[in-house]
RNA sequence: GGUGCGUUAGUUCAGUCUGGUUAGAAUACAUGCCUGUCACGCAUGGGGUCACGGGUUCGAGCCCCGUACGCACCGCCA
């Protein structure tokens, strides 16, 4: 046995016990006659006292060479190093100087035995809560950045939450069921990562963006409940919140209606807040249309956690012409900033340089200031006279102190997502955005098709299996841009937090749908045939959605990327730093599988 | 494909705007002292291709161009 406790959870209760612990060494402080070794496991830290033998009992009988300092148990202390891998034997005793700020802090182990089980080196980066070893060094040693408790916690928390969703989704009878990691490209989505089989030459598999087909095939086979806790891969770029390679909590039921599924996952996220976070969510969660989103926040994924939301403001100054660059905007929209009419000018000029970013690109910012005596002082006095500048004030319900941004643009769609940005900036500078405040919602009635400029035609904006409304139906021959679906997001501080839809159930349906999208009926055929052919064995009308784990813990642990609730993500160009991963295969295997590669040259 | 920021000791960073003697600090590491430390303390020491390549200059860590790498973002992500 190498241990008869963790380093976690000696008590006073323990005191006067034998134990033994094994842990790597956290530090070790010398004190000369004595040595203090701080013990970590993953449960905790305990010291353990080393004291040189002629202070011990029975010092007076030892001789000379045995009370030696550097010799014996201490000397041996003495020895270690960080990250040392030792086991321990002693007695638990009370400490007389407590620490406060150790779980363990009221005891001690005085030493009798010490066994080095492992040297180290010394680590590349300290492993210490507060260090920070820099991002490609974390990475590259991910192992040793692991050991340190807030990383591990995120690990923890995880292992927790996908607990919590396989007990509440157990609970409902959902059955959880593994589909295949080797399946067929599909043409639609993100880019396929994809596999060539040796056994197939020239052929090749694609991992799944999601197992969306396989888990409609199993709501045919009567499965009726699903879920899966499933790695889904896309070989698009990353982002902080975007891996290549992430896990999505995968469920689909038969025989629902929307209303089913957004109570059951409302339930589900409700359950999760309550077990993980502690947190009731009291009530129903708001549910807003995809066309309210964009109009009062100008993003289907509106961070709710505080108002600001936009007012159009075109008929108000389409009433006094003369300001040029208004009166030329198809879309003008404000938001009033509580309380900020104390902005400088030059924090102002500030806020004009950010909606001008490039990622932006807006092309100026208009501000007007409400003063304390109700009168409205704004950048375009000029143009516009008091009256004007009130009816803006009372469309804006504008109180003393307030300030009020505008941005305007010939295209509403991106001037709103501009003013969303200002809008999130505003919000971050004013503190709305705690990280432990929670604001949730559905946004439902996603459109149904997107039009591309790449690729001329209409995309699905969910997916091409996602049921339309009804009463869009009759809109699919004569106007399927407006066409709504039955799609839903759940959102969370902004955060897309899953989505999913009711599928189309009925093969002609489906095929009409394959049509909008541009498909011929062979290539319909040769894609998704294993699934039209599916619908005409009986499929039951049904209907799922997906959380994205990685995003939920991430929220849960208040962190800024997924990757640090990922054991072992990859980088910014998705790579494994630590693995040296992609990396170039040996001729032999490319013979193997009839590849030749082909890099440009430089 | 694009934009921004960054790269200096094992590590975290200062120094760069305003070019000029031997590039600093903290921490880590090593050695010594220390019996109640817990961010222990004190002393001493080693440790640098200032990412790489080119350019400007009498002179470049510092200015300019390019490349690589890292991070954030836009595009992309049904």
């Amino acid at each position: 046995m190498y241990r008869t406790k963790t380093c976690g959870e000696l008590r006073l209760a323990n005191v006067g016990e034998t134990v033994t612990l094994a842990g790597w060494v956290q530090r070790t402080r010398k004190m000369g006659g004595m040595t203090f070794v701080d013990m970590r496991d993953r449960y905790g830290i305990t010291q353990v006292v080393f004291e040189a033998p002629h202070c011990s009992p029975a010092a007076g009988e030892l001789s000379g060479n045995e009370t030696s300092p550097t010799g014996g148990l201490q000397g041996a202390a003495n020895a270690l190093g960080r990250e040392y891998v030792i086991q321990v034997t002693g007695t638990v005793s009370e400490r007389s100087n407590k620490n406060k700020n150790l779980p363990t802090g009221d005891i001690e182990i005085i030493a009798t035995e010490l066994k080095v089980l492992n040297a180290s080196v010394t680590p590349p980066f300290t492993i210490e809560d507060q260090s920070d070893g820099g991002d490609d060094l974390r990475m590259k040693y991910r192992y040793l950045d692991l050991r340190r408790t807030p990383v591990r916690r995120n690990l923890e928390l995880r292992h927790r939450m996908t607990m919590e969703v396989r007990r509440y989704l157990d609970s409902l009878g959902f059955l959880e069921i593994e589909t295949p990691m080797l399946i067929g490209s599909t043409p639609e989505g993100a880019r396929d990562f994809v596999v060539p089989s040796r056994m197939n030459p020239g052929q090749f598999y694609a991992l799944p963006q999601s197992p969306q087909t396989l888990k409609q095939l199993l709501m045919v086979s009567g499965m009726d409940r699903y879920f899966q806790i499933v790695k889904c891969f896309r070989d698009e770029d990353l982002r902080a919140d975007r891996q290549p390679e992430f896990t999505q909590i995968d469920c689909e039921m038969s025989f629902v209606t929307q209303e089913d599924i957004l109570q059951t996952f409302e339930g589900m996220a409700k359950h999760l807040f309550r077990e993980l976070r502690g947190i009731e969510l009291e009530g129903a969660f708001p549910r807003m249309t995809w066309a309210d989103a964009m109009k009062y926040y100008g993003s289907d994924k509106p961070d709710t956690r505080f108002g600001m939301r936009f007012v159009e403001l075109k008929d108000v100054f389409a009433q006094a012409p003369g300001f040029s660059v208004f009166d030329e905007a198809k879309y003008i929209g404000g938001i009033c900033a509580t309380g900020q009419a104390v902005y400088t000018r030059k924090q102002l000029d500030q806020l004009t340089d950010f909606v001008k970013r490039p990622q932006i690109g807006a092309k100026g910012l208009v501000y007007a200031r409400v003063q304390e005596d109700g009168s409205v002082k704004s950048s375009v006095d000029k143009f516009y006279g008091p009256e004007v500048l009130n009816v803006l004030k009372e469309k804006m319900n504008a109180q003393p102190g307030d300030l009020i941004l505008i941005l305007c643009g010939d295209d509403a769609m991106k001037t709103r997502k501009q003013l969303c940005e200002l809008r999130l900036e505003m919000g971050a500078r004013m503190g709305l955005r705690d990280k432990n405040q929670f604001s949730l919602l559905w946004v439902i009635d996603f459109p149904m098709f997107e039009w591309s400029e790449e690729e001329g035609r209409l995309m699905a904006t969910h997916h091409p299996f996602t049921h339309p409304k009804d009463e869009d139906i009759p809109l699919l021959d004569t106007d399927p841009a407006a066409v709504r679906a039955d799609a839903y997001d759940m959102v969370c501080n902004g955060v897309e937090v899953g989505g999913g839809s009711i599928r189309i159930h009925d093969p002609e349906l489906q095929d009409k749908m394959f049509r909008i999208l541009g498909f011929t009926e062979e290539r319909a055929q040769e894609q998704f045939g294993f699934l039209m052919n599916a619908f005409k064995y009986g499929a039951p009308p049904h209907g799922g959605l997906a959380y994205g784990l990685d995003r939920w813990v991430s929220l849960f642990a208040g962190l800024d990327s997924i990757r640090d609730c990922i054991a072992f993500p990859k980088n910014n160009s998705g790579r494994d730093v630590m693995l040296d991963a992609p990396a170039r295969l040996e001729q032999k295997q490319l013979d193997e599988l009839y590849l030749k590669i082909d890099l440009p040259q430089e």
